[in-house]
DNA sequence: CTTAGGG
DNA sequence: CCCTAAG
């Protein structure tokens, strides 16, 4: 039995707000206005407008109060993804958990040889485990994702990220986890660790193809808890790279449905722990990315001179997600893990610090920068860090600076060590590393270092209730996880505008109709707008008692009749000219 | 990239 | 919504 200390070093993480953009129409004062509008239904329908206009500007107000608050518990280390329900309700808040145990990052790694201990203090990973996590507990995976609030949340973030990177044999105290392995080889929590978990279990998948797991818990009435699981990681991305895209979908979908399969079970080891936390709104959960390091003999040939690092957890970039309350819970999952895994599916790659310097050269190895056993090497960060970014200035935010950020990571099991994805060739918004945007673990500052890195997303010209969820950005980026997009019932007003859009422009030219009516509807794409008419017309045509989802008032689904009647007529006048010349 | 149409 | 042939 080889008693060993892991070392953990606390990651930055990016948070990717995303904005609602102000729709053209509201940006340039325009008002939709059927033009075949009686007096009194433009004038409803100015009013709409302007209601949702107002309502824009709520959302932006909304947004940029919050703004301080993201800022503030990223900065606090913590990932978050918060929904936005209406702007108005308590803050909703998930966990994202990747799991990977010990022993499958020691296969993954390929690192052996023992752990000696470096006698330097873990970092406030463990203090939180001593803190505030809930009895968990498993074998061979120790990561928890809870910090307390009044330290990383609310606490200064100026000692936060001293605490961060002042990691070292000073302060070396009753926070070193120690980890321990048995004759199999199995790694094994401390007992110190293991007596934390008491009641809670949960379960770690033991491979690390599965080694990922999603939950959310949602406290929006602060009753409520919902867990959601799912075994996309970084690692699946390999084993799914060569899946043709309707497999891989089935793959994924699989994936994401019998979580039980992988090893991920529901689990609400946060309940407590965040019931007590959620009024004062420090509540919140992380995704990290800790690391272990062990100093190896140096010498050559040793079995001892590899470097062990150890990924606990790792965040991912801040995800807005908005989503009308009249959503399902399965919708709001659902929004959540598309971002989620748009995340962890598209453009991360990860940083590493040393000294609080970023280490840039990869060809170096390990010994060459200052990873080993000396002792001195210790302050090491892992940062994940946007692959690409653009800084843009959304209208509706003023001066913000609003960077997009495309957030993938992999490790390679190859080197021992991080590596990153070879560049995204999708993604050709900024192409340059935004290395400035990437602060040095010392320099942390609240409001200066931390990137402003926000995704925004576009509220649909016509409908402010369209399910609008914010997978960020470069979705047309080399996917991996090329997933069905969630769906988004058309709203009335949404038919609506597309009904007058095909009526002015008739059928078939429906990149004209999407540019006409649905420019600010990223979601809607000119395919969609045509399936929608085609689901249109057939809705249509059936008995009201066939039709589901919301009702489409007779009168429009009346006009999408007689425009596809005029529309199919003159076709067929077209034909009979083609043929008869 | 768009259209059109089947799935 | 997805997929894809065809223009």
């Amino acid at each position: 039995m080889v008693s060993q200390t892991r070392l953990e070093y606390g990651f930055i993480g990016y948070q990717v707000p995303v904005f609602p953009r102000a729709s053209r129409s509201a940006r340039e004062g325009e008002t939709f206005v059927p033009p075949n509008c009686k007096k009194d239904q433009q004038n409803a329908c100015k009013n709409r407008v302007l209601k949702e206009q107002e309502d824009e500007i709520q959302s932006s107000k909304c947004n940029l109060s919050d703004k301080e608050t993201y800022n503030e518990k990223t900065l606090s280390g913590y990932h978050q993804i918060r929904t936005v329900n209406k702007f108005s309700h308590a803050p909703d808040q998930f966990n994202l958990k990747p799991y990977s145990s010990l022993k499958g990052f020691d296969k993954l790694a390929n690192v052996s040889g023992q752990f000696e201990d470096a006698g330097a203090e873990l970092s406030i990973i463990q203090t939180v485990k001593s803190e505030t996590l809930q009895p968990t507990g498993s074998l061979d995976a120790l990561e928890m994702d809870c910090k307390p609030p009044h330290y990383f949340c609310s606490g200064s973030k100026t000692s936060l990220f001293k605490d961060w990177t002042t990691l070292g044999p000073s302060r070396r105290s009753d926070t070193i986890e120690t980890v321990s392995r048995d004759d199999n080889g199995n790694y094994m929590a401390d007992q110190r660790i293991k007596n934390l978990s008491s009641s809670r279990r949960w379960r770690v998948s033991s491979n690390l193809n599965g080694g990922a797991s999603f939950r959310n818990v949602m406290f929006s009435d602060g009753k409520r808890r919902k867990i959601f699981h799912d075994g996309r990681t970084s690692y699946s991305r390999q084993r799914s790279k060569r899946i043709s895209p309707l497999k891989r979908r089935d793959f994924f979908n699989q994936c994401r449905f019998s979580g039980s399969d992988r090893g991920f079970q529901l689990d609400d080891r946060f309940n407590s722990a965040a019931d007590k936390r959620v009024d004062d709104d420090n509540y919140c959960a992380a995704i990290r990315v800790a690391s272990s390091v062990a100093s190896p003999h140096p010498h050559p040939g040793s079995r001892d001179r590899n470097v062990k690092l150890r990924i606990k957890s790792f965040k991912v970039p801040e995800l807005l997600v908005e989503i009308p309350t009249t959503a399902t819970v399965g919708s709001l999952k659902r929004s959540v893990m598309e971002a989620v895994t748009t995340v962890l599916g598209d453009g991360l790659h990860v940083g590493i610090l040393l000294q609080g310097k970023k280490v840039r050269d990869d060809s170096k190895t390990l010994i060459q920068t200052g990873i080993s056993r000396d002792g001195k090497h210790r302050n090491l960060g892992f940062m994940l860090e946007p692959r690409h970014a653009q800084i843009k200035l959304p209208r509706c935010l003023g001066e913000q600076g609003i960077t997009s950020h495309a957030t993938s990571f992999t490790l390679d099991p190859r080197t021992s060590s991080i590596s990153l994805d070879p560049p995204v060739a999708g993604c050709i918004n900024g192409a340059q590393r935004d290395h400035h945007l990437v602060p040095s673990l010392p320099n942390i500052s609240a409001s200066t270092t931390l990137p402003n890195s926000q995704s925004r997303v576009s509220v649909p010209a016509i409908s402010g209730e369209a399910l609008a969820v914010v997978p960020i950005h470069h979705r047309a980026g080399r996917r991996e996880f090329v997933q069905r997009r969630i769906r988004r019932p058309f709203s009335v007003s949404e038919v609506e505008a597309l009904v007058q859009a095909v009526e002015k422009l008739g059928t078939g030219r429906w990149r004209d109709v999407k540019l006409r009516a649905f420019d600010n509807a990223k979601h809607r794409t000119y395919v969609d707008l045509k399936d929608k008419w085609k689901t249109l017309v057939h809705t249509a045509r059936i008995s009201p008692q066939q039709r589901r989802g919301e009702p489409v008032p007779q009168e429009l689904l009346d006009r999408v009749l007689a425009v596809h009647a005029y529309r199919s007529q003159q076709q067929a006048k077209q034909q009979q000219l083609k043929s008869g010349v």
